[in-house]
DNA sequence: TTGTATGCGTTATCAT
DNA sequence: ATGATAACGCATACAA
């Protein structure tokens, strides 16, 4: 009675599942895990008490048997989740759900709690570590020589060796701008975001090739730079319908400048996308999807992110090592804001 | 050689530390965990070869002889990780950063995946589990039998014997409530969201509470309902303005529908907050500090939720059971949109 | 086909 | 103060 009131309370040992199909522990696990030569109603006793005894496997004692854990420590920057949680669903998709299991750690900019982190997943044996930043400049490696494959999204690492994957942010600044060339604008502005950000030099850069391609300038000729905020992107587009009233597209560095725009134009009463058709990245649904009209804008595709670094981390466990910074594809999602109803 | 050169991929154990300070795996172990009995210059030793071997503890095997994994799985169902991030660094908070590691795992609504998570939690022997919801209507218990405690958040268990923390939404409708009524409103309406959620139902009973208290009514005698969504936003302010055109505030039941409700205003001419004043729940902060003005809302403090959370589990594992919907204060964010600058 | 014995890395008990 | 050894739960090589 005690001993079945203690095996309630901390399952059921393989052990315990051997004992009640009358084997020994060795047949009962080859029975468990479908390996060859168990009889057929040997197998079949030892499911049946497994089931019945609601037998878990205790995946802690596997690993210190097999070396592999089946898990993977997330390391994220960014305070909202805004990245990692769309990068964790990636990984999760990639591995196969309930196949590996990720430790979420938020080590909110701070080296010392990243520290803290490092060492408890490493402890904890993960078999890999995905590191996510909040903006896409190189940053210092986590550590220069973790026994488990690291793998940088987002924000890449700053050495050589290590494996990053980010998103195209100049493709992006290519996808927006070839979308509104496309549709015949030619005079096209960029309200940009904070000029400290990679993000902000690479769309820009997307966006200028692009034009010069098409042999069209930019309105004002260089992009307005401020922060990644409404308030910015309200105050800009007053501006630069006084400074350059003949605009007929803006890109915005971000959702939230968009909104701004868009609330400025309004009130200037230029109609979107009618008069001015208004672009931005980061398809941040809840804010892109709110508006009047919806916005257009480039979507970073963090899932497909997550993807990546779920399958690097797999490959160098197979011994299929890489490294270097890998650039992932965007992705333009029109809405209402560029193309009329 | 071999043998060097095999420790560094798999990490150096005790017995390597033990060996080259020259003691037994038991000596070491005891001055790795500070125990008594054993020699300040042994010990000074043992230190010294971890440190040069950079010996990091297996978790895994210390949780094997101690049943503690120092582990919980926490299982969300909001695709956006909007509750469930700021819950879990409540609960990592609470934990103590990197003492417990939390796995995190989204279940997109989807029960079947939901087990899947369930079992592969089970299996990694963790040590707790907490359950996200996306929305306050009670749900049905994740197991009914489970061998670790179980916490609910957000979304409390339909079962009594469940333990849930979930949001005071009705002290929430109190809270805007007395908040107006402090400011001299007494024409006060509610644009409430989607009639479906419990949440809704909640805060409209906190606020009709509160206005009886003061002898005030609800402009138009009753909410509006409608979805948690700016253009329904929009079109109730719309409305509303033409059928009761002496409101001097209004309670929107999201930071969403707030937005909307916020452009209609602008758009009627109406001052905010000199001629209306407009507050709202969620203080999603996108949403609540992006807009001119900015938002008062209500913050559901998701973290206390999670610290909540993690703090029952270490308690129902000292035995120290609890169950029941515990319900936890919200808090008032006063912003732009109820007192002018 | 089944069972025995061993190891995975750590901690704790009990000798010494 | 230190060391040998038995767990912890599982999987595998090897023996029967």
């Amino acid at each position: 009675m005690t001993q079945s009131a203690e095996q309630a309370r901390r399952g059921a040992r393989l052990k315990d599942v051997a004992e009640a199909a009358g084997v020994s522990v060795a047949t009962a696990s080859k029975a468990l895990n479908d390996r060859d030569d168990v009889h057929p109603a040997t197998r079949r006793r030892v499911l049946e008490a497994a089931e019945r005894l609601s037998f878990t496997p205790n995946a802690l004692a596997q690993t210190l048997h097999s070396g592999r854990s089946g898990t993977v420590g997330l390391i994220t920057h960014d305070l909202e989740g805004r990245f990692s949680i769309p990068i964790l669903m990636g990984a999760e998709d990639s591995f196969g759900a309930g196949k590996m299991s990720i430790f979420l750690c938020d080590a909110r900019g701070d080296a010392i709690r990243q520290m803290h982190h490092l060492q408890a997943l490493l402890s904890r044996r993960v078999d890999g570590l995905i590191i996510v930043g909040s903006r896409t400049d190189p940053r210092p490696p986590v550590a220069t020589d973790a026994p488990v494959p690291v793998v940088y999204v987002y924000a890449p690492s700053e050495r050589a060796e290590d494996l990053s994957f980010v998103p195209d942010n100049v493709g992006a600044g290519r996808l927006v701008t070839e979308h509104l060339l496309s549709l015949g604008r030619r005079k096209i502005a960029h309200i940009a975001g904070d000029t400290s950000y990679a993000a902000t030099h690479d769309r820009v850069e997307g966006i200028r090739a692009t034009l010069a391609e098409a042999g069209v300038q930019l309105v004002g000729e260089k992009p307005w730079y401020g922060s990644w905020s409404e308030s910015w992107g309200r105050a800009a587009a007053a501006s630069l319908l006084t400074s350059d009233p003949a605009v007929d597209a803006i890109i915005c560095g971000s959702d939230q400048i968009a909104r701004g725009v868009l609330e400025s134009l309004r009130e200037a009463g230029r109609r979107v996308p009618d008069d001015i058709a208004v672009a931005s990245f980061d398809n941040w649904e809840i804010l892109a999807t709110g508006s009047r009209p919806q916005l257009t804008s480039v979507d970073m595709r963090f899932e497909a992110l997550g993807q990546r670094a779920a399958r690097a981390i797999f490959a160098a466990l197979e011994g299929r090592e890489d490294s270097g910074v890998h650039v992932e594809p965007c992705r333009l999602v029109v809405r209402g804001s560029t193309i009329g109803s």
